[in-house]
RNA sequence: GGGAGGUUAGCUCAGUGGUAGAGCACCUGCCUUACACGCAGGGUGUCGUGGGUUCAAGCCCCUCACCUCCCACCA
């Protein structure tokens, strides 16, 4: 693909130029579209190459968005990390996938699409099921179109041959083969049960959906009068109006005060039905007056204190959350709130309302509509994952299945531990149908299809349940539904199991731990190795994004005002383990501008190199002390970038980035390539250096910002000898082993820095421009001192003045005392540093000189007295007290020095 | 009621027992051989509290406090 030449490079770089343009231009070249080899095939998760020309793939699946709307910034953050990931693998020669799709996302879409009906004045019974449902299918097909755009902008490296539909032909038929293997194993059934049913949504929810809210209630205590006396008991409760289809009282078997009554029976008020004492365990004697009232069909655990006492149940609330006739004539119809009202006065009247108070207790809502949710006796589907639970600790403990951070895994045994029926039905029209078909006498058959159904019927007079599944059924076949289970196909074969999961944490019970489950159940492997869990995205000031607070970032905007790669590179960079991510746009005008240095430290490379090219090999022995430096430092940052991406240090992997390119490679490396390049220089291979260290550090890069690296990576002379056509297959460099500097070099470079920084320093303090040249006096601190010889000779060298004229300013560097009225400035590495610019000196500043001398004899009794303790000495290793013997002999240089400039050469060390 | 995480610079956060770090913000001076989305320099910390282990603790152990979040059928 075409690109503007250097001459052409613009001075400020924009992202819009080329991010689109390259992601076309990979789409229609289809990098991203993974073919699966003949032979041989090497499961996913091994993470060392088994055998040489085998083809590893790796994958990973999409946590599907939902259809309903637009990817918010934990899908960006979430689909950020995730091709990072993917984009890292292939070019270390994966064959990488990461599928892309989309889910049906049952309530959610239904709910929608009922809202955009409700404009028309219309609900979706007036249209009926066929009508409605072509309705959602279009509405789809608006919705999937937008979130692989989004995906698109954010550079998504996604195989779009592969994407997948919860709701398309291939995913359903996994969806009812799943449904009835689960069924003829006995684990899927049907009954009547108690269950968190929704008024807002008119459908049974399962108990994830259910929250746990606080709420400022009322509790009342009620006279309940016994039978065939006048005594009453008094029972506390918050919800009066289920004493209608109250069948029991309660009370703990031990407690002296109701012994009696264990037996007897009591008069519901207002009802007036006789029901009976019983004695159960699992009431608190100490709360409220020891009595409950239990109503088995509109409380759980009055459900299961009915079951063990054989009580009866009275269902006294409907569907719509109205009262029925079972509630007694004055009260059919009403509504829970009215009915309640209706009851109290009623008491009041009779003088059984005994008293009324404030009460603060949990309450569950329906999650999605917010609605108190009833506890209703329903026909439902269930299905027991006990077994598969078991199933899916095992994974965990025995480390098939990987949590990161590892903190969760903890919250995943207790969870799978504690687990109970899954309620997997729900009365909506959007969704998967359940494969289950009834005669008129109602005698059900659970078939793949209804012409299976209709052979075990012995005739085809049938009607289909009309519930569907919840959503998360089929998101919990995901990871092989979408590679085309039940089938056996190579796809499976290859990419099954799955490398890397990325999601929220929050979805970890609704949809990993599902997905763990049914993995291990159908497929008998976990199906993926690792799951890395992210944190929240929140705004600047670490407040929950919210429509209704108007916090809410669109990753588009962003993508629009700071680039698709900034945005990455933010992202990637916030996320730490276990830690919600506060998002500040203001730090990502911090990365643009890295975007910005990348672009400027290219044009700059561009500009010198002439007729070099990126050398294939280069000889490391041959090249100066700067070439050696800034390679080694490219060879321990790519080493740095892969072990932090193996272990999802995302954050880290890209401060190393950051840090490398900045800091070593554009302020030390580019300013101390300056004179290197200049006609003259004894330094060798200099562009070369500048252009293979460019190169790679765009190839480690690219994984995090890949439109910008493209963009650059295509104009850098001899790249197509790495790869003809892109940096997204170009290989991910590593840690070169012979590109490493010895301790006597890395201290000369070391020095050579501090140098260059102990001029500038003095510089700045003297609010002297960079124009004032200066002089610099290097003397031996200690006569006599060899080791600093060689330093002394390094750095007066003709190579290393031109260096430190061009950096630092210094016109001549002189192995001498410095003139008198110069101070000595520092010392290190045992060379006493002195800047003389030209410029007359200033007075010395005793008062600063002497706050330094306090600080550095305060320093020195420290280091002292840890060396002159017996224990130090006895039990520290060796090169830790090594290390406070030099720092004591450093300390003591300095403290000489700073005498002399106080002229107390005098005083006694 | 159980559980998890957090508490480090003004802000947001890294930190692997051996003299406390980054980015942003802030201050000073600079249009210097690419970059003012820039360059150079600056500095601030009782590392939440109180104990313990250790020659040595921001880091390991215990206590408490505060913040976030998950799980949980005291009506």
């Amino acid at each position: 693909m075409r690109t503007t030449p250097i001459s052409e490079m613009d001075k400020r770089f924009d992202p819009k130029s080329y991010e689109s343009r390259w992601q076309q231009d990979w789409a229609a070249k289809g990098y991203f579209v993974c073919f699966v080899p003949d032979l041989p095939i090497v499961p996913s998760r091994l993470s060392d190459p088994a055998e040489p020309g085998a083809a590893r793939s790796y994958c990973i699946m999409i946590p599907p968005p939902n259809i309903t709307g637009k990817l918010h910034m934990g899908h960006a953050l979430q689909s950020t990390l995730q091709d990072l990931l993917t984009r890292w693998r292939r070019m270390q020669g994966r064959n990488a996938l990461w599928l892309p799709g989309t889910d049906h996302a049952g309530i959610a879409t239904q709910l929608m699409v009922e809202r955009d009906l409700a404009k028309e004045g219309k609900s979706r019974h007036d249209l009926g099921r066929d009508r409605f449902l072509e309705r959602v299918w279009s509405w789809k097909e608006q919705y999937q179109g937008n979130i692989r755009r989004q995906l698109d902008l954010l550079g998504a490296s996604c195989d779009w041959t592969r994407e997948r539909f919860t709701l398309d032909e291939g995913l359903s038929l996994a969806v009812r083969e799943a449904f009835v293997r689960l069924f003829e194993e006995g684990r899927i059934t049907r009954g009547e049960y108690l269950v968190n049913w929704s008024t807002g949504l008119d459908t049974a929810i399962s108990d994830l959906e259910v929250e746990m809210r606080q709420v400022q209630d009322k509790l009342w205590k009620i006279a309940y009068p016994i039978a065939g006396g006048t005594e009453h008991v008094v029972v506390a409760t918050t919800r009066p109006e289920t004493l209608l289809g109250d069948t029991a009282l309660a009370v703990h078997p031990e407690d002296e005060r109701y012994r009696h009554l264990i037996g007897r029976h009591a008069v519901v008020p207002v009802a007036g039905r006789v029901i009976p004492f019983v004695a159960d365990e699992s009431v608190e004697r100490e709360f409220g007056t020891g009595v409950v009232k239990v109503t088995p069909y509109h409380d759980l655990a009055d459900f299961e204190t009915g079951r063990r006492h054989g009580l009866p149940g009275i269902q006294v609330i409907d569907r719509q959350g109205r009262m029925t006739s079972a509630a007694g004539e004055e009260f059919a119809g009403l509504e829970v709130d009215a009915a309640r009202a209706l009851l109290l006065a009623k008491l009041r009247e009779a003088g059984l309302l005994v008293h009324e108070e404030d009460y603060v207790h949990n309450v569950g809502f329906c999650q999605r509509s917010g609605v108190r949710v009833q506890p209703l006796m329903s026909t439902q589907w269930f299905c027991d994952v006990s077994s598969m639970a078991a199933e899916a600790l095992a994974a965990h403990r025995n480390g098939r299945l990987e949590l990161v951070p590892a903190s969760w895994g903890k919250t995943w045994e207790h969870w799978l531990e504690n687990i109970r029926p899954w309620c997997i039905s729900r009365q909506l029209w959007w969704g998967h149908q359940i494969p289950a078909w009834y005669d008129e006498a109602g005698t059900c058959f659970v078939a793949r299809t209804r012409e299976a159904a209709a052979a075990q019927a012995g005739h085809d007079r049938l009607t289909q349940d009309g519930d569907v599944l919840d959503t998360w059924f089929s998101s919990a076949l995901w990871p092989f539904s979408t590679l085309g289970w039940p089938e056996k196909t190579a796809d499976l074969a290859y990419f099954y199991p799955t490398s890397v999961l990325v999601t929220g944490f929050d979805i970890l019970f609704f949809w990993v731990a599902r997905m763990v489950m049914m993995g291990l159940h159908f497929t008998g492997e976990s199906p993926f190795a690792r799951v890395h869990l992210t944190g929240l995205v929140r705004d600047a000031e670490g407040v929950k994004m919210s429509k209704t607070k108007g916090n809410v970032l669109d990753p588009e905007d962003l993508v629009d005002e700071y680039g698709a790669d900034a945005v990455r590179f933010t992202l990637a960079l916030l996320d730490s383990p276990g830690r919600d991510i506060p998002l500040d746009p203001e730090r990502m005008a911090g990365y643009r501008a890295f975007g910005n240095k990348i672009w400027n430290a290219t044009r700059f490379a561009l500009s010198k190199v002439g007729e070099a090219r990126i050398p294939e090999a280069i000889d490391f022995d041959r090249l100066a002390l700067p070439e050696r430096w800034i390679l080694s430092r490219l060879s321990q940052t790519a080493e740095a970038v892969s072990l932090h991406l193996e272990e999802f240090r995302f954050d880290l992997a890209c401060s190393d980035l950051y840090q490398f390119f900045w800091s070593d490679f554009c302020d030390w490396y580019i300013e101390m390539a300056k004179p290197g390049c200049d006609p003259g220089s004894e330094r060798l291979l200099v562009k070369e250096v500048l252009l293979l260290t460019l190169d790679r550090s765009l190839r480690l890069l690219h994984p995090a910002m890949p439109f910008l690296t493209e963009e650059l990576w295509q104009r850098l002379p001899g790249h197509d000898a790495i790869h003809p056509q892109t940096i997204c297959l170009a290989a991910y460099p590593g840690r070169e082993p012979g590109w490493v500097l010895g301790a006597t070099e890395t201290e000369l470079m070391k020095l050579l820095q501090e140098t260059v920084t102990l001029v500038r320093n003095e510089r700045a303090d003297r609010k002297l421009t960079h124009r004032v040249k200066a002089e610099l006096y290097l003397q031996p601190a200690k006569a006599d001192d060899e080791e600093s010889s060689a330093s002394l000779a390094y750095l007066s060298s003709s190579e290393v003045q031109r260096l430190l004229a061009s950096i630092a300013g210094v016109q001549r560097v002189v192995l001498a005392s410095p003139p008198a009225s110069a101070i000595n400035k520092s010392v290190r590495q045992g060379i006493g540093i002195t800047p003389v610019f030209e410029v007359p000196a200033e007075p010395v500043d005793l008062t600063k000189l002497g706050l330094e001398l306090a600080k550095v004899e305060e320093n020195i009794g420290k280091v002292r007295a840890r060396l002159e303790s017996a224990d130090f000495s006895a039990k520290a290793p060796a090169a830790v007290i090594e290390g406070a013997r030099k720092n004591l002999d450093a300390l003591e240089l300095e403290r000489a020095r700073l005498r002399t400039a106080l002229g107390r050469d005098s005083e006694a060390g």
